[in-house]
RNA sequence: GCUCACGUAGCUCAGGAGGUUAGAGCGUAUCCUUGGUAAGGAUAAGGUCACCGGUUCGAAUCCGGUCGUGAGCUCCA
């Protein structure tokens, strides 16, 4: 006999080789339903894990994410299983994980799969959930697994196999006819997974590698209960609502055109939007001791030789020719600014300079990778070039990550932090690199900020660390970023003079708060969803007088309210009061002052709040008060 | 750029397995209505069915290509 101890349900004693999920049976039906896995010394295994000796565990449900992932995991096998069993010549297996609210398999297949076959798939699954088949993990050597799956043609396998490590343990599972190469854990038995569906079919390439085959994936979800996932497509659902792409459409905020892919247009109430987050960074700027320079935005050739944009940046570049010279659109402010900067001589005494430049930019992103605002071939960078001494890094970093916090609190944002090092396609020294990346490293932990490294992914000239936010599908993008350059600098032959008279170089930052305009204001748009905060709001009040009778009352207040910079509508249409109202909670206008006679008699408005409803009659000098004050506080 | 899907009125969508004048709702215009907190009524305008080519007696419908869009991959603010 063996003791199991069961975090929070007690113990008992089980014949030794007993398996797990035999032994929560014995302690409760609840719990055996409930595990997808358990939890040993730290470690997530199977519940069909046998207990050879006296055992403390911890039951790991679906809440947790190792338990969903076990789940999710399962079903992708299942998955798998139901595609080789359907199209078994044609396919050959690449990978399967579980992913944050769901899973994929990758397939290459021999005929195209299409939307249609999904179905199939899915009606497939079932069976093999039916069939209640065990899940049985496997250890072979390397040698075993290698000719496993090449009785099965897995070359993809083989080529996994091949990069692991050198162990001599691998592990595999099976269930029914189907293997495959995996670590687990997994459920028990696939009668367990009870509800899963197929989303969306997709080309990704053999391990992320362009130069690589193109596989199709499939992509699904799975939950314990049916109505787990009758919420989650709810949220889904409600979640395409915030799309800023819609939103931007039935607000009127913006437009894009056949006639310029990727090129956006601002409309009246965009544009409004875009003046207000300008005027706020401008203020913050200022405050922080930036100064507004704005540069070109087409600059000669020889320029982007001297950057090294025409080396490392070409592809994205646009360009065109000027009286037989070549010429190209900036795809990035830093060049011009070093122009700037070269026009005098600096002293140690005004580092650091800060220098400001709200550019539009125009990059070649290639077709497929468009979205909406989030990403665009033209694009207004909040853009600042901060030149310096080599020992006030740090502090400069640290000055422009408070910054960035800051900016990103008033519109009640969360984010992470994400670090990127040297690049392969790079410029400069391993000891710049090295240098400039430990200082990075240094503020962030200084800070305690935790952050994520991404191995090879900084800027050609150097390393940087990126602020990201999610979208309305949990989608992140990368808006403020802080990249460190010792090499414009030395490429520009930049120098200040220093306190012993002489020539050094100064040390660079590129850095953006917002990122791009265009990507901050979707992502504002999807975290609103479209019910912008007063100070944004396109339109901020919407008087609506029930009759003609109260024209001139209207005409008055909305005169009054424009004189103190409160930007307000009349809606004077024939419509009825409901009509009106219901335009105006559509358009998610904070606020509607409704005059009818009483209002009019009494010099007063009938305050409606887009979220509060009906807020009763207000004087005119009070709502004004009131507004102007919520206006200045940005809440 | 790659894989799959999609492209019908300003918007949301019907329809179309080839056959006279292509439909609805919302929106827009005009008129009636002057109505107190989420849609009052009538009439009208509005479409070369993305574009180019092919098959056919005949194409919005079938085929091919181009462009654009969506999801994902790759790449990036």
């Amino acid at each position: 006999m063996v003791k199991i101890a069961v975090k929070g349900w007690g113990e008992r004693e089980v014949p030794a080789g007993t398996t797990v999920m035999e032994a929560l049976k014995e302690l409760s039906g609840k719990l055996y339903k409930e595990a997808m896995a358990v939890r040993i010394d730290g470690t997530v295994v199977d519940l069909s894990t046998p207990l050879r000796e006296d055992t403390a565990l911890e039951v790991v449900t679906f809440d947790e994410p190792e338990g969903a992932e076990a789940y999710r995991h399962t079903a992708s096998h299942i998955m798998a299983q139901a595609v080789k069993r359907l199209y078994d010549k044609n396919v050959q297996l690449g990978i399967g994980p579980s992913i944050n609210e769901g899973f994929y398999y990758d397939f290459d297949f021999g005929d195209t799969l299409t939307v249609e076959d999904l179905e199939k798939v899915e009606k497939e699954m079932h069976k093999i959930v039916k069939e209640d088949l065990p899940l049985e993990r496997l250890e072979v050597s390397r040698e075993e697994a290698i000719n496993i799956f090449r009785e099965r043609g897995e070359d993809y396998k083989i080529e996994l196999i091949n990069g692991l490590e050198d162990s001599d343990r691998i592990t595999c599972y099976r269930q029914g006819d189907f293997i495959d190469l995996c670590t687990g854990p997994h459920l028990p038995s696939t009668g367990r997974v009870k509800v899963f569906k197929l989303l969306s079919l997709a080309g990704a390439y053999w391990r992320g590698d362009e130069s690589r085959p193109m596989l199709q994936r499939i992509y699904g979800t799975a939950f314990p209960k049916q109505k787990m996932l009758e919420e989650y497509m709810q949220r889904l659902e409600e979640a395409r609502r915030r799309d800023h792409r819609k939103l931007g459409r039935e607000l009127d905020l913006f437009s894009l055109h056949e006639e310029a892919p990727g090129f956006p247009f601002y409309h009246p109430r965009g544009m409004i939007i875009r003046r207000e987050l300008e005027r706020f960074w401008q203020d913050e700027h200022r405050r922080a001791g930036y100064v507004e320079v704005e540069t070109p935005l087409i600059l000669n050739r020889e320029l982007w030789e001297r950057s090294g944009h025409w080396e490392h940046y070409k592809e994205n570049m646009y360009f065109t020719r000027i009286d037989d010279e070549d010429y190209a659109v900036k795809p990035m402010n830093c060049p011009g600014a070093m122009l700037i900067y070269k026009m005098g001589m600096h002293s140690y005494r005004d580092f650091p300079l800060r220098v400001a430049e709200m550019g539009l930019v125009h990059r070649h992103e290639r077709s497929g990778t468009l979205h909406g605002l989030m990403r665009a071939r033209s694009f207004i960078q909040d853009d600042a070039h901060i030149f310096m001494l080599p020992e006030q890094v740090e502090d400069e970093v640290e000055g422009v990550i408070d910054l960035v916090d800051r900016f990103y609190s008033v519109f009640g944002f969360t984010y992470h932090v994400e670090l990127s090092t040297r690049p392969e396609k790079s410029m400069g020294s391993d000891e710049m690199w090295e240098r400039a990346t430990t200082a990075l490293r240094a503020v962030l932990d200084k800070k305690d900020i935790s952050y994520k490294v991404n191995e090879g992914d900084g800027a050609f000239y150097g390393p940087k660390i990126d602020f990201h936010l999610q979208d309305c599908l949990g989608r992140t993008w990368q808006c403020g970023t802080i990249q460190l350059d010792f090499q414009m600098p030395e490429k520009f032959d930049l120098h200040y003079i220093g306190p012993d008279g002489q020539k050094h170089r100064p040390a660079m930052i590129h850095r953006v708060v917002y990122g791009a305009m265009e990507r901050f204001l979707a992502l504002l748009i999807e975290h609103y969803g479209g019910a912008f905060p007063l100070w944004l709001a396109p339109v901020q009040a919407v008087i609506i007088p029930i009759t003609d009778r109260q024209h001139s009352y209207a005409l008055e207040l909305e005169q009054l309210l424009l004189s103190h910079g409160v930007r307000a509508e009349l809606d004077d249409r024939s419509e009825k009061v409901g009509y009106k109202i219901r335009e105006a909670q559509v358009q998610k206008v904070p606020y509607m002052l409704v005059v009818g006679d009483r209002e009019v008699q009494s010099r007063t408005v009938a305050v409606r709040h887009r979220e509060k409803g009906d807020l009763g009659p207000v004087s005119i000098e009070a709502f004004l008060a009131d507004i102007k004050k919520e206006i200045e506080h940005k809440s």
